[in-house]
DNA sequence: CCCGATGTGGGACTCTGTGTCAGAACTGGA
DNA sequence: TCCAGTTCTGACACAGAGTCCCACATCGGG
C-alpha cells in the first residue's frame, strides 16, 4: 500500500495547521487561543480541525509522530550481536540525530507547554509512548523479557529527557553527544 | 501551625467525595459519569465540587498527595552517611510500605484509568511529581547536583512503577519486596 | 456522464470549567 | 447573648471544547 494522494494531502495540511497553531499559542497563550481562532488562521472549519486533530492539545504534540515508528525499527534493526542495552543506546543516539533539526520548533513548544499543567501531562504521556516504542523494539526484535525491556526503555528515555533539556537550554555540544554523556554517567551514579 | 478544624473537615470531605466518585466511574465509566452526577451522589453542589477538586480528573488522582511530601522528607532524612542512591532506595522502599494498604483503591482506579487516554496522561504527570519530589529530597537535603538527582529519581520511579504494576497484577510478594527486586536488577541490566 | 465514496462546512447540542452573587454558617469579641 | 467580619455554599450565567448529524462539494472509477 503506497501512500494515497489523499493521505499525502492530509499530512501536509496537518503540518501546516500545526505550524500556524503553535505560532498563535506562542503569541496569545494556549488558553488565550480558541480552537475557532486556530481554525480561522488555518483556513479550515472547526469541524475539519477536529477531524485532523484529536483535540486541542494534539495541535502541539502531533509533530514527532513519524520518529516513533523509526525508533521501534532502529532498536529491532541494530546489529544482532549487540547486547540489549548497547542496541538501545545506539538506537537512541540515532534518533537524537534526527531530532536535532527540530530545535526551534521544540523550543517554542517548550515555552508554551511550560506554563500549562494539562500540557505538561500530555508531554509526560508522550514520553511514555517513547518508552513503549523502545521497549517493544527490544521485546519483539530481540527477545528481551518484557519487564526488563520496559525498564531499559525507561532508563534510556530518562537520559534522553535530561540530555534534551540541557540541549534546549543551550548546553554545549549537540544532542547526540549530550545523550551519550548522560548514558555514560549512569553506571557511576548507581555505585556512588 | 497545627491543622485547623476547617482544614480537617475539608480533607475528610475530599476523601469521601473521592470514594463515591471512584465508585461511580467504576460503574458507569469515566466519560459516562458527569460532574453533576458526582456532585449529586456526594451531596454537594457542582460549585463545591470544583472548589474541592481542580477538575474532573483530580477526582481520581487526589488520593496519595499526602505521601508526596513524606517522600521528600524520607529522602532528605535518611542516614547522612548513606550515598545518594542508597538513601533513595531506602526511602522508596519505605514509601512502598505505606502504599500497600491502598491496594484495592488503586486497582479500581487502574481499571478506570486504563481505558481513557486523558487519564493515562494524568497518571504519567503524577509520576513526574514523584520524580520531582525524590529529586528535590536529594538536591535540597544532600547536596546532590540537580541533573544527577533528577536522573536518580527517574531511575527509582521507573523501578517503583514496574514493581507496582507487577504487584497490582497479583505478582508474588508484597510491594516493598518487589521494589527491592527491581532495584537490584538494575546494575545487571546495564552490563548485559 | 453518472454514481458512490470520501471530505468539508454549518449548526445544534452536551459537558467541563470559570465567575459572580446573595445568603447561610461559623468565627472572635463586646 | 448579640453583633460584625469572614469564610463557605448553592444557584445561575457564561465561554469554550468536543460530538453529532446533515447537506453539499469534490473526486475517481465504471
Amino acid at each position: 500500500m503506497e501512500e494515497t494522494a489523499a493521505q499525502r494531502r492530509r499530512r501536509r495540511l496537518r503540518a501546516e495547521v500545526t505550524r500556524r497553531a503553535v505560532a498563535l499559542f506562542a503569541e496569545h497563550g494556549y488558553a488565550g487561543t480558541s480552537t475557532e481562532q486556530v481554525a480561522a488562521a488555518a483556513d479550515v472549519s472547526r469541524s475539519t480541525l477536529f477531524r485532523l486533530f484529536a483535540d486541542k492539545e494534539d495541535l502541539l504534540f502531533g509533530l514527532e509522530d513519524d520518529l516513533l515508528a523509526s525508533a521501534r525499527a532502529a532498536v529491532a534493526g541494530a546489529p544482532a550481536g549487540l547486547p540489549p542495552w548497547a542496541a538501545l543506546r545506539s538506537a537512541a543516539v540515532a534518533i537524537a540525530g534526527q531530532v536535532a533539526p527540530l530545535r526551534d520548533v521544540l523550543l517554542t513548544r517548550e515555552r508554551v507547554v511550560a506554563g500549562v499543567p494539562a500540557l505538561r501531562s500530555r508531554a509526560a504521556a508522550k514520553l511514555r509512548r517513547w518508552e513503549a516504542a523502545f521497549a517493544e523494539g527490544l521485546v519483539a526484535g530481540r527477545g528481551v523479557p518484557e519487564q526488563d525491556g520496559l525498564l531499559l526503555a525507561k532508563l534510556v528515555v530518562a537520559c534522553f529527557e535530561v540530555a534534551q533539556a540541557d540541549w534546549l537550554a543551550g548546553g554545549p555540544g549537540d544532542l547526540p553527544d549530550l545523550l551519550t554523556a548522560a548514558l555514560d554517567r549512569l553506571p557511576g551514579l548507581l555505585e556512588a
